[in-house]
RNA sequence: GCGCCUGUGGUGGAAUUGGCAGACACGCUGGAUUUAGGUUCCAGUCCGAAAGGGUGCAGGUUCAAGUCCUGUCAGGCGCACCA
């Protein structure tokens, strides 16, 4: 069969699409198979190389499970609401509506072009209003279960734009579009109380199936920390609070640090006597985004504030109170005590300020020279009562005193904070509020719903740091909902993380107008059976996602407390030097190129081949042609068809072959799926010929990776009835895959002298019997006494003799 | 500064989880086919003439280490200096 790619692509995407091959069924009694890939936001620069690798691997997944029996769900959708789409539209003066049809209908194409199985009548879009209408419920369902509420925030300003930036768009401290000063300003923000679902995070992992280094980044995130409240007195007799995780050091606390926006700073201005270097320094700090905070650590800044101390409750030493910016306002009280004898930062702050440092803790070096930080072994010191205790004995006794004598108490933190979910943005779901003066923040009722985004001139904010949505008075006035007097609606939209939040639901039942899903399909689909999608995800998304679910099984309106059964994570594709690929870098592949020249079986084959699925690695265009040669043999095999039956020289090589590529799909294991398929049709073609029943077994195992030229094939070769995609999966006879002799090695010390064929169920005498028969081996044992023998069967033995 | 990940032939990568390092590909070399190029097919290909030596580097545990432990170096990615 000669093998034009581009015509047997496109016959058989057609023919599955006029099928419905791929559709998921709705009322089935098959069991069911969720497979989630993290649908994409269609970019401007069309599809990336990146998308079709979990895309291909999801896809080959599915394609077997479904030969397997399963009824499949594997859907795709657009996560088209954000920040590009925008800033584009604002560019070009095009309604952000259609900048997304036009990169939605590019990804589409590319998408149906790669043959990836995707069940496309389920199809979704973040930005269609039938979709947000749902997005906007559960907010308002948020809402009036007290998860929402408003704080004032500070946020990053651009004070020539005069608007408000994503981090993203601060390079450097500066705007990234017009390289002006970017200063932090305070508004006041939608927030959503994630962190009242912080233990349940952590512990729910304990319910599903991630890879360890997703728990752990997630566990890590969340942060729960266990350490204690102190209240330190100041000499004009105010109350400053920290948090610690070592009460145990408090003994040794020499100074203590408070974050440049600490309240009391304001209400002790009277009596700070260098208030102007104070304010200096807050000015700076404000200036500063969190990362440049991060970059400046290694030169440790900060002011000490002349004319008020504080007091150490343990033992009434008075100590100097500094501001500084690495102590954040935003994570525990925003104050700390520093012990610098037991604290790496806090030694250098205590270097660079001369500070004492007094150790409490025994079992380091020179505390002067370098921080002890090591719980487990120390014995506390210079403590009073606390002297002789090991850490952790310690922590406890003196939380036990402070509480007794109401100095501090045992305390739980975490860093996780609250999200933020106010942008100040047109291309976002508006949040379904009205602010009314009397009654105040009003929920929509939800026959209003959905509340859709009005047609405006211009998508830039307004000079006040308001969303454009302020412009358009005939929306933003409006009567309250409760009272009917004047009032005027929310204009901030929600961040593109609301959408992602729960879109695997709607795929479920992507077409009902009266819920987001209907309670069948729920309950049939739920949870997602696999999620796949990428490591940087792991603590926004994922997270911002579980928490959403855990909410909606609080109000009864999901069936499952956790929405992932399953997560795996992909590597990144780097360019072909190694590194990230970015249109600055110049090292970016497009697959449309890919596909066009060598075909999409090809690409998928190659992006399923490139390296181990789950690490990093980098494009490798030279090893392209393997697979297309690779694809191209396996169609020559259709011209080579003699007889029927499996003849027996291959009959265990396709045993072998068939189990290890059924276990490495479900392992991700596809490049030595792939690599076994290789090796298979190697044997194959050394016999000059294939027989039909070959032929067929190999065909269907080739059809997840190659679906276009395993149709094709099957078909020419009058294999089976109706499509491959739809044939059944081949079962493999355990005892086939066992060859009866086996070659194990022989090695005399450690050091393989010999290899020698034995029966594969030899004991260890007979194995070893054998093995003293060869020269090669006495050769190395002759005088010597035999110390140990080891026999690992199948494998080796090992001699040791001296 | 912190966290996570990765270091194996000329190249991408395998290695049943402590048991024969280099599967499968790419590339290269030689040969066959071809007017030639391409394609295809066959043979070879970790280094070393050999003894031996080899998984970033230095130690350690073990009969046995790419795999486990300690230290260290390099690269990549992420970040909210998290007390």
């Amino acid at each position: 069969m000669k093998y034009d790619h581009k015509s047997i692509e496109s016959k058989w995407q057609k023919k599955w699409e006029e099928a419905g091959v791929f559709h998921a069924e709705s009322d089935s009694d098959k069991k069911k198979f969720y497979a989630l890939i993290e649908f994409p936001y269609p970019s401007g620069q069309g599809l990336h190389v990146g998308h079709p690798r979990s895309y291909t691997a999801l896809d080959i997944v599915s394609r077997k499970r479904r030969m397997q029996g399963y009824n499949v769900l594997y859907p795709i959708g657009w996560d088209a609401f954000g920040l590009p789409t925008e800033n584009y539209a604002i560019k070009n003066h095009v309604h952000p509506k259609i900048v997304t049809e036009n990169n939605v209908a590019r990804f589409k194409s590319q998408l149906q072009a790669l043959g990836i199985s995707f069940d496309w009548s389920r199809e979704i879009n973040t930005t269609d209003p039938k979709y947000y209408k749902w997005t906007q419920w559960i907010f308002l369902q948020l809402f009036k279960n007290g998860l929402a509420y408003k704080k004032e925030m500070a946020v990053n300003w651009c004070t020539s734009c005069k608007c408000v930036l994503a981090n993203e768009e601060v390079v450097n401290g500066v705007c990234e579009r017009c390289g002006s000063e970017v200063v932090r300003k305070v508004k006041s923000q939608w927030m959503l109380k994630i962190t009242a679902y912080a233990d349940r995070l952590i512990n729910d992992l304990d319910l599903v199936d991630y890879p360890d280094r997703v728990k752990a980044q997630q566990k890590n995130w969340i942060g729960r920390s266990t350490g204690a409240e102190v209240d330190f007195t100041t000499t004009t007799g105010d109350i400053l609070t920290v948090y610690t995780t070592r009460p145990d050091t408090l003994f040794g606390a020499t100074y203590m640090v408070i974050s440049p926006e600490h309240p009391i700073i304001e209400k002790l201005s009277d009596v700070i006597k260098n208030m102007d270097e104070v304010r200096a320094y807050q000015d700076a700090a404000a200036r500063k985004s969190d990362f440049e905070r991060t970059e400046v650590a290694k030169d440790k800044t900060g002011v000490r504030l002349d004319g008020v101390e504080a007091i150490n409750p343990v033992n009434g030493k008075q100590i100097p109170i500094f501001i500084s910016d690495y102590v954040l306002v935003s994570y525990g009280t925003g104050a700390i005590m520093a012990v610098p004898a037991h604290d790496t930062r806090d030694h250098d702050f205590a270097k660079k300020f001369d500070l004492p440092i007094i150790e409490v803790v025994k079992g380091g070096e020179n505390v002067q020279e370098e921080a002890f930080t090591d719980c487990a072994t120390g014995i506390l010191v210079n403590s009073d009562y606390l002297n002789g205790l090991s850490v952790d004995d310690a922590k406890k006794k003196i939380i036990e005193e402070l509480e007794k004598t109401g100095k501090g108490h045992a305390k739980v933190n975490f860093k996780l904070r609250d999200w933020v979910f106010s942008r100040q943005r047109y291309w976002g779901e508006p949040i379904p509020i009205v602010h009314c003066p009397c009654c105040g923040a009003v929920p929509l009722p939800e026959s209003e719903l959905p509340l859709e985004l009005p047609e405006v001139e211009s998508y830039e904010p307004t000079d006040t740091g308001e969303s454009p949505l302020a412009k358009m008075t005939d929306w933003v006035n409006t009567k309250c909902p409760k009272c009917g007097g004047d009032a005027k609606r929310e204009t901030d939209t929600m961040p593109q993380w609301a959408g992602s939040s729960w879109y695997f639901l709607r795929y479920m039942d992507p077409h009902n107008d009266n819920a987001l899903a209907s309670e069948e399909a729920l309950k049939y689909w739920s949870p997602v059976d696999w999620y796949n999608g990428g490591m940087e995800h792991t603590t926004l998304h994922l997270l911002y996602s579980r928490f959403w679910h855990k909410f909606l099984y609080d109000i009864k309106v999901v069936p499952t407390p956790e929405p992932y059964a399953k997560r795996t994570s992909h590597g990144m594709i780097l360019g072909e030097n190694g590194e990230k690929m970015s249109k600055s870098r110049g090292n970016v592949v497009n697959p449309d190129d890919i596909v066009n020249t060598y075909g999409a079986d090809t690409m998928r084959l190659f992006e399923m081949f490139i390296g181990d699925f789950e690490n990093a690695a980098p494009w490798n265009s030279s090893s392209i042609k393997g697979c297309r040669r690779f694809v191209e043999r396996f169609c020559g095999l259709e011209s080579m068809v003699k007889g029927d039956g499996i003849r027996p020289e291959l009959e265990s090589a396709f045993h072998k072959t068939i189990k290890k590529v059924g276990e490495d799909v479900e392992t991700l294991k596809f490049n030595t799926a792939i690599a076994a398929l290789m090796a298979l049709i190697n044997d194959i073609y050394a016999t000059g010929s294939v027989t039909k029943e070959e032929l067929k077994i190999f065909t269907i195992l080739m059809s997840p990776f190659a679906p276009h030229a395993a149709e094709e094939v099957w078909e020419l070769a009058k294999l089976g009835e109706g499509f491959v995609s739809r044939a059944e999966w081949p079962s493999y006879d355990e005892s086939k895959c066992v060859d009866a002799s086996v070659e194990i090695a022989v090695q005399v010390n450690g050091k393989i002298r010999d290899k020698i064929m034995v029966p594969v169920d030899i004991d260890q005498a007979g194995a070893l019997e054998l093995a003293k028969k060869s020269d090669k081996v006495s050769a190395f044992t002759d005088g010597k006494t035999i110390v140990k023998e080891i026999y690992v069967k199948g494998k080796l033995i090992n001699i040791v003799a001296k």
